[in-house]
DNA sequence: CAAATAGTGTCTCTAAGACAATATCAC
DNA sequence: GTGATATTGTCTTAGAGACACTATTTG
């Protein structure tokens, strides 16, 4: 007759086998590009990062950042630390999309992944972190179905375009499934971890709960719209914008200027008060 | 120089420590007891099953069931895998509700687990899953908000009472994360996991989601009513109900007879038309 | 007929979408 | 003044919630 003491001394956790888990990072961020014309707003677009592959498997082709978990953290931690050691940048909020665990979804073996959405500000981001490391690049992100029911998933830097064709399996409990009909040089499963994060992004962009994420602390009213139709590709009238986040907002004193046009209000995140 | 074959062929996985992973089952099911008075609807209440735990650790506590991810299966399939084990039964659909990776949940080591939410009708379950097996059974559940800000988690079978208490840490990206305060008898994380996917449940029996898996084919839409309410905690008016349900069912020949009042119609879920 | 549930009609209020009008700045 | 964006007002319509009323069955 053992007791539980016993019982664990004797617990041989090697007696099956196990799966290498990883966290993967789809990392988010929203760009503003000069018109040109001074008058102008610039105008954004939303933006991801991805990593050039410098070994095998899948050697020089795109790929989420990402690592292995480490005895002692929790999966979000493992996410948290891996986005640090690429941008230096301690998101906001992180959101889980789900475990991708396919049977050879990695040449490496048994891999199984969960993915997370994290939010950055350009303003953080470009403060601490160079462009001169050439194998991690912001890709510009475009998500849409076709006429024929496919998704098509277009990244694009600079010359290099990557496109990638999806069909949606099915749709249940808030996510969307997909199939990767042609991975277009993205390694791994990661087009349709992509595609997965991103309609989970455009779902929770919905009830604004992740837009301001992508902000600075102080920002005027139409950037904060022109976030939220940068991710969900979408256009909504000024005024419908404004009565809809009136609540989640506080205005304050400043405005901007030198804009060539009127002054827009600063407003900041409204703080909860319980 | 090497190719991709040379490389991988060297790649030993077994370089890292790894993870145990497992699947976790919170299975639901809606039970009706009769009234008594032969005129009178019977009552619903929500149920979860639970397994008394035959060896250490936690021996003699319960606990959700669940179980081993294997090499060559997704979660997913793991899932599935493991709630037809426990109750002959393959429920129409699985939510996943998250990963806990919490360092320490499991005594016996390094053992992460995604969390899944299953649907059961009891048509299904009463058929084929006999109660005389005294370590699976299913408890009635409460869970609400008390007047403290704490959450309060009761689940009792017969004489068998277990309270769990625990606090809500956060709510973000429509997850609500919990910590334990009293796990009440329930094994490992368990309370947690419970919590986590009654609010997850809630959620998306808001808009309808999840509710037709609770009722045979057909129903009555005062039953559909019924497993709303009863999930939710709430109630709403008849009327109402029936509106905002009415795009989702499609009406049949049928009626409900010997029931002591007006027979009620027979409705089933209307199938997607693309 | 009484008890109980099934089912319909409609009033009010709120929120969303569309659109028109006004305000303000840089040049 | 012109070009551009910022900001406000209001009309219409769709949906949610509340409530009153009618219909139908069994004992």
């Amino acid at each position: 007759m053992s007791d539980e003491k016993t019982f664990l001394s004797n617990y041989n956790m090697n007696d099956y086998e196990r799966p290498s888990v990883t966290a993967d990072i789809i990392a988010f961020m929203i760009r503003s590009q000069e018109s040109g014309n001074y008058r102008r707003n610039s105008k954004t677009s939303l933006s991801l990062l991805l990593i050039k592959r410098g070994g095998h498997p899948f050697k020089g082709c795109w790929a989420l950042p990402g690592g292995f978990l480490n005895p002692g953290e929790t999966i979000e931690q493992c996410a948290l630390r891996e986005i640090e050691e690429e941008t230096s940048v301690k998101p906001a909020s992180i959101m889980s999309v789900g475990m991708f665990s396919d049977p050879g979804r990695d040449p490496r073996g048994w891999i199984i992944s969960n993915a997370f959405v994290s939010i950055l500000s350009e303003s953080t981001v470009t403060q601490q972190y160079g462009d001169d490391a050439a194998d991690a690049q912001w890709f510009d992100v475009s998500f849409d179905k076709d006429k024929s029911g496919d998704y098509r998933l277009d990244l694009s830097y600079g010359d290099t375009k990557l496109s990638a064709v999806l069909s949606e399996e099915k749709t249940e409990f808030g996510r969307t499934y997909f199939n990767i009909k042609d991975s277009g040089q993205l390694a791994f499963d990661h087009a349709k971890i992509i595609a997965t994060a991103l309609t989970s992004l455009r779902n929770e962009a919905k009830d604004f709960e992740n837009i301001f994420d992508f902000l600075p602390e102080k920002f005027t009213l139409t950037q904060l719209q022109n976030v939220q139709e940068t991710i969900m590709n979408i256009s909504v009238l000024p005024a419908n914008f404004r009565r809809k986040i009136s609540g989640l907002v506080t205005e304050t004193d400043e405005y901007t200027k030198g804009a060539g046009h009127r002054p827009a209000k600063l407003y900041m995140r409204k703080k909860l008060t319980d």
